[in-house]
RNA sequence: GCGAGAGUGGCGGAAUUGGCAGACGCGCUGGACUUAGGAUCCAGUGGGUAACACCGUGGGGGUUCGAGUCCCUUCUCUCGCACCA
């Protein structure tokens, strides 16, 4: 029948091989005729999805707006990058969150369900160096494509909201937003060792490297030299540490548990250590301020800027020099790795021990990281075992300062560093003490010598944000020859990122080849100036991409403070779990920012968090190299949008990895075929839906029909347990099909209608489109999606008869029919009464019953 | 090494508070309808047995009338962190 009706995405070849009924298959002039005369029949879920999407299209049934009457609810997922086409991780996630905001709307709330657009990164300028298209072009080309497939599967989008990030009126405000940080102090620039991928040509934070490689393209990470701006996220440590008790409730544990490691607080203190010579100080920073009276050498990162100076005049530069160069050279990640052998070289110098006046050598060691703490380490061999290896490597003395219970350890015989607690020893006045408590007393001796002071030190580093890339936000600074890095006027935003470039992929950032852009006037001093043709990192976009959604097409202003106050928090939020560390830290930090410049009421954006897993095929993750990429687009085609999202849902709890299966999703046709067929035949049947005057016959249909109501309610609401709702319809589908066979009479008849009346408002967000049809078959009007939420009824949710296991020594041996709630000699007659537990008490009395109500009778007998 | 999570039929998964293990679906087996069935419907489907018995939630031990669920121990896998001073 619809040969010339095509779906609106083309599909290449999609009805070869196809095992199940491709919807709208043409095979043969048969088959046609065949179709046509099943039309009427048949469900063909490419007609009828276009047919719905239009409708709620053309009723603008997903706009939404404040409405103070109303609570809100905000439900969010992450937006994607617009890479060319959704795959099935973007399918899972936005089906998952669909049915949450079609669902919390049903319940009678006012639900805000945005989507837009990560639309700044390096694929649109791979792509414009591969194939000649500008990013812009091929950024919007694909936004344009990703959307309507996005519309395709029925998702309930409000999209006069949509985000575009690298629209000039979005990241315009990223700019303002980076002067008024400036002027805060919270931006600053400095001159530092960076990751930097070769492949990509570009500089990578902390949180982006992987092993020791690109987290985006898996190349090697080389360490270079770089100016570079940064925002001050390690301000903030303290409060995004205190503010994860805000989260507990709300995200799921093991988010929260890598947040705290990576923001990595740990209390100790800072020791300054005098360079023997000099009137210069090396600080360190330690946990282990009771085994100072031990420390005996002193170690430093290569990349130091110490190691440079200290070996001048000593004879050891050339050795030195050789050593920091041959070491930064070495990938990171394999130099700092816990096997790698611990070397290093003596600068020639010492510092003072400032409890013992030893005079410790300082050396330049590779496992040291200039990334923590102060990039300087006191090294104790005998209670550390790092510093012990390397102290045995190196000849350097080994003094024990703490004594085991029971133990006399020396420096010339032990074997590895004592790590233990103990009481000190060789420890001047503190000599004696325990060493959990030397640890206070020696910090407060050394505050009063001027030589150190408790210390609380964070892993956290700041958030470096410059890319030496083209498609990107401008960072609003020039370089003034007589004023130095200044900010822009707030007046002359936006920097436009130029559009006429070149894009060659050399490393050097594209848009300094662009003079009109490059060459300004310095907002200070009115001369020549050049502008920073750095970009920022896209993390920066994502960190408020969801406050913006809150106001529709704001007019200069980044979004409407109303607006922001009656949406805002996301209530709840939606994605990978690969975003649990970068995106979520740094959304969380700006939110904190927008909150201290007065744009925002909140400080922490993410109310609830759901992160869902990873779809699999044949065990691995979907991949072109391994060949196992299912086409979302493919699925739509051949089983139709409801089918596709059903699946998916059906398959697996949400925040467990999903193995795709293409027998699996051919179920979910089968059984959306199957809720059609029996809709038909039941509209068929005289009788009016009604549950008013329920016949003995169908008590039971009404009773599955409001557990099943209540399961369903649950399931969504207090577990997102999706897979176990549709299980639960499917169960009642199967009792519906039984319960229509028996039907005589109108009544009878009515009440399966009803129920499936329920059934169908309960489906709709999972299945909208056939829902919507069906409802309409059935005579219902207008859409699902503002229909109210059944509620069901306490007295036909409650079973009125219940099974009870019957067990003879904790074994099973019978199960018996008793009314709900039946008292235990009842339970125990018609127990004792069944032929099987005879059989297991003969030869056998009674010890003792245990009886648990509506579950299970247990009796405990013993032979003789 | 540290931290978190997981391990249940041939497969995906269910069992929400310690109470009938395997809901629901896939696959498979048999049957019905049929020119045909890769459509649909019906029945069956953890192992074992003629039927019972019995055995079954990675392994071992424990608590309990009763354990997939709690405790101890051990193995395997996944994820995160990893020379963090």
């Amino acid at each position: 029948m619809n040969c010339k009706l095509k779906s609106p995405v083309q599909v290449g070849g999609s009805g070869a091989g196809s095992t199940g009924r491709p919807a709208g298959g043409c095979d043969n002039e048969a088959s046609i005729i065949e179709e046509e005369q099943q039309m009427s029949s048949d469900y063909n879920p490419s007609v009828l999805e276009t047919k719905w999407q239009k409708q709620w299209e053309d009723e603008k049934l997903f706009k939404v707006d404040i409405d103070q009457s109303k609570q809100k609810y905000y439900l969010l997922e992450m937006f994607p990058y617009p890479s060319g086409r959704i795959h099935m991780g973007h399918v899972r996630n936005y089906t998952i969150g669909d049915v949450v905001a079609r669902y919390k709307k049903m319940t009678g709330l006012n639900v805000l369900h945005p989507m837009g657009w990560d639309a700044f990164g390096m694929p649109a300028e791979n792509a414009a160096i591969a194939g000649g298209v500008h990013p812009k072009k091929w950024t919007y080309e694909n936004i344009e494509y990703m959307k309507i497939q996005l519309k395709r599967m029925g998702f309930s989008y409000d999209w006069d909201r949509e985000v575009t990030t690298c629209d000039v009126d979005y990241y315009r405000w990223e700019q303002l937003f980076f002067i008024q940080m400036y002027e805060k102090g919270l931006v600053y620039r400095d001159r530092c060792f960076l990751n930097w991928c070769d492949s990509c040509k570009t500089v990578l934070a902390n949180e982006q490297v992987e092993d020791g490689q690109c987290w985006r393209c898996g190349s090697q990470v080389l360490l270079k030299e770089y100016d570079q701006w940064f925002f001050k996220i390690t301000r903030y440590s303290q409060r995004l540490l205190d503010n994860i008790e805000k989260l507990k409730n709300g995200w799921p544990e093991r988010v929260l548990i890598m947040q705290k490691n990576w923001i990595g607080r740990s209390t100790g203190s800072l020791i300054r250590f005098a360079i023997d010579g000099t009137d210069k100080d090396i600080e360190v920073f330690t946990t282990r301020p009771d085994t100072l009276y031990g420390a005996t050498f002193m170690s430093l990162a290569p990349e130091h800027p110490l190691a440079k100076t200290l070996p001048e005049g000593t004879g050891q530069e050339l050795a030195v020099k050789a050593f920091v160069e041959k070491t930064l050279k070495e990938d990171k990640f394999t130099r700092t790795s816990e096997t790698y052998e611990k070397e290093g070289v003596f600068t020639g110098r010492y510092c003072i021990n400032p409890l013992t006046g030893y005079r410790m050598p300082i050396y330049i060691a590779n496992f040291v990281l200039y990334d923590y703490g102060t990039g300087a380490v006191m090294a104790v061999p005998s209670h550390d075992q790092r510093d012990f290896e390397f102290a045995r490597k190196y000849g350097l003395h080994i003094i024990v300062v703490i004594q085991p219970e029971g133990e006399t350890l020396s420096g010339e015989t032990m074997e590895e560093a004592f790590e233990g607690e103990g009481l000190l020893v060789n420890s001047g006045d503190h000599t004696g003490m325990k060493n959990t408590d030397a640890m206070k007393a020696i910090t407060e001796h050394l505050q009063k010598i001027g030589r150190g002071e408790f210390f609380v030190n964070f892993r956290l580093r700041d958030w470096g944000i410059s890319r030496q890339r083209y498609w990107g936000a401008p960072i609003p600074v020039v370089h003034c020859g007589k004023c130095g890095t200044v900010p822009v006027n707030k007046e002359d935003l936006p920097i436009i990122l130029p559009e006429d470039v070149k894009l060659t992929g050399t490393g050097e950032s594209p848009i300094a080849q662009v003079d009109s852009f490059v060459n300004a006037t310095c907002p200070v001093c009115k001369g020549p100036a050049k502008r920073e043709t750095d970009t920022m990192d896209t993390f920066v976009e994502s960190s408020w991409y969801f406050i913006r959604y809150c106001s529709i097409k704001p007019e200069n202003k980044p979004f409407d403070r109303k607006d922001v106050d009656y949406w805002m928090p996301v209530d709840q939020y939606i994605g990978g779990i690969e975003h649990a560390i970068l995106h979520l830290m740094y959304a969380r930090f700006y939110t904190m920012i927008l909150h201290d410049l007065g744009y925002v009421g909140i400080d922490e954006p993410f109310e609830h968090l759901l992160t869902q897993g990873m779809v699999i095929k044949d065990g691995a993750k979907m991949s072109k190299s391994k060949g196992n990429v299912v086409d979302p687009e493919v699925m739509i085609a051949r089983y139709g949008a409801d089918a596709t999202r059903l699946f998916t849902l059906f398959a697996a709890p949400p925040e467990k990895d999903m193995d795709w299966s293409d027998q699996g999703i051919e179920g979910t046709y089968r059984f959306l075929s199957r809720l059609w067929r029996l809709v038909q035949e039941i509209t068929d049947l005289e009788g009016a839906s009604q549950d008013e005057k329920v016949p003995a016959s169908m008590e039971d249909i009404q009773r599955k029909t409001h557990q099943t109501i209540r399961k369903v309610t649950e399931d969504i609401d207090r577990r997102f347990r999706f897979n176990t709702a549709i299980a639960a319809m499917m169960e009642l589908v199967n009792e519906l099909y039984k319960a229509k066979d028996r039907a005589r009479d109108e009544s009878e008849v009515g009440v399966i209608k009803k129920a499936l009346e329920y059934l169908l408002i309960m489906l709709s967000p999972f299945v909208p489109h056939i829902s919507d049809e069906l409802w309409e078959v059935m005579g219902g009007s207008g859409m699902l999606l503002l229909h109210p939420w059944p509620e069901y009824d306490a007295k036909w949710a409650e079973d009125v008869h219940v099974t009870i296991a019957v067990q003879v020594n904790g074994k099973l041996r019978a199960t018996i029919d008793v009314p709900k709630d039946a008292l235990q000699p009842e339970v125990e007659a018609k127990a004792f009464s069944d032929g099987n537990v005879k059989r297991f008490m003969e030869e056998a009395s009674i010890r003792k019953i245990i009886y648990v109500p509506n579950k299970i009778i247990n009796i405990i007998a013993v032979s003789h």
